[in-house]
DNA sequence: TTGATTAAAATCGTATACGATCTTAGAATA
DNA sequence: TATTCTAAGATCGTATACGATTTTAATCAA
């Protein structure tokens, strides 16, 4: 077996994976030592790991005080939304005309295992997939990109505070419209579900922070 | 005087600019060793500093072989065009209703500057900075951070092959022309300049690289 | 008790060193 | 001559080690 991938890389996912669990909250340190004698590396790669997920807005450095667990504010939050609607809407609009019957039927899989998903993680990974799916054929990687960074960042948040409400089953509801406008091949209704479906995510998770952060208001300061 | 930044955001901004001003081409490798050497530092954070620059598109790493400076393809450059003007369409839109009379005084000015401006890389960081003050107000650190890396990335060729041409006399009218909309608050006139001002730097930028790319196909396979 | 002071421990950032991989150039072979 | 082989050099990726900074905790003064 050749080695598989870098050592920085294989490390950022693990930690990666670990923030989107929610296994490591907001402004947590995230010690070096700690990380790469969990590896048995040193802690090379592992800072070379930390600059990667620092450069995807996940941890955030001070000088010599290292990194951690970087948090979202509810403007955050809104910004984000405000950008994905932006990329998403083109992505989707552009990939229509080229969903193929397996596309389809895969995003159509996909919905179905999220409606047996037990784990708040795997919902955010498959919803993220079925998203992904819609978007491929529009051939834009870096817009992808930049948007599935920015699904990373407010997932998070989303699968801790979202998951257990009535959120989900109106967030089915409207993948399944989606996809079903995808099927018509009828544009405008698709991009138009889309962005109600962002803004419904946005709303309650801006609502949500600004709860949080008028409770714990003045610990700011510190 | 205490250290200014840390020694890998230093190296990573000296070799952002490098690669801007056209002094590493597309392809070049980066040897971690020489930029070491050269700044009298070990190759710790000059590597740091190539996977910031990673993530921001300037360079590509590939296993064993290390960083080289990454090229853009025309279908790249179309794809970023897209995302900015998607994204700094809604900046300006928000912008405008908070622009301040300083801020227009001072978009102004550097409209100015790039009328005198001689070399090529203060014409794409003053370029730059004109867009960005229009929309700052806005309030999108975020969205302004990824636009101004697109930028970066589509500068280095900008700079390279637009200078020369009449481009920059029809860039500065569509400044002035944005400029002049802003102040009189209209905002859908100055989005739609924008949006021709960025598309007629995409479509020639496209252009160019579309014919270096058939002049020297059959290269890249190699 | 509370707050200031300081020494010890923890942690960071990076220089040095070294095995692993890749590249290169010359020798051997066809 | 052209091609394959091989060994030396170049370069990479990372472990170890260490000075610098920060944090912690213990001591002392008010």
């Amino acid at each position: 077996m050749q080695k598989t991938v870098i050592t920085a890389e294989f490390i950022a996912e693990s930690i990666r994976n670990e923030i989107l669990q929610g296994k490591r909250k907001g402004g947590e340190p995230l010690r070096q030592d700690e990380i790469a004698s969990r590896f048995s590396v040193s802690k090379i790669p592992v800072r070379e790991a930390l600059v990667q997920l620092k450069s995807e807005g996940l941890v955030s450095f001070v000088q010599n005080k290292g990194a951690a667990v970087s948090s979202l504010s509810a403007d955050e939050v809104d910004e984000i939304y405000t950008i994905r609607s932006a990329l998403e809407t083109i992505a989707l609009q552009r990939a229509i005309p080229h969903l193929t019957i397996a596309d389809l039927a895969k995003a159509e899989t996909i919905i179905q295992q999220i409606d047996s998903t037990q784990t708040v993680s795997d919902w955010g990974r498959l919803n993220w997939t079925f998203h992904a799916i819609l978007y491929a054929p529009a051939k834009m990687p870096r817009l992808i990109e930049t948007v599935e960074s920015l699904h990373t960042n407010v997932s998070r948040y989303l699968v801790l505070y979202l998951a257990g409400l009535n959120y989900q089953a109106q967030s089915q509801l409207e993948h399944r419209q989606i996809l079903d406008a995808c099927r018509q091949g009828e544009v405008e209704t698709a991009v138009s579900i889309l962005q109600t479906h962002l803004e419904a995510a946005s709303k309650k998770l801006v609502a949500f922070l600004n709860e949080s952060e008028n409770k714990t208001s003045g610990e700011k300061a510190k």
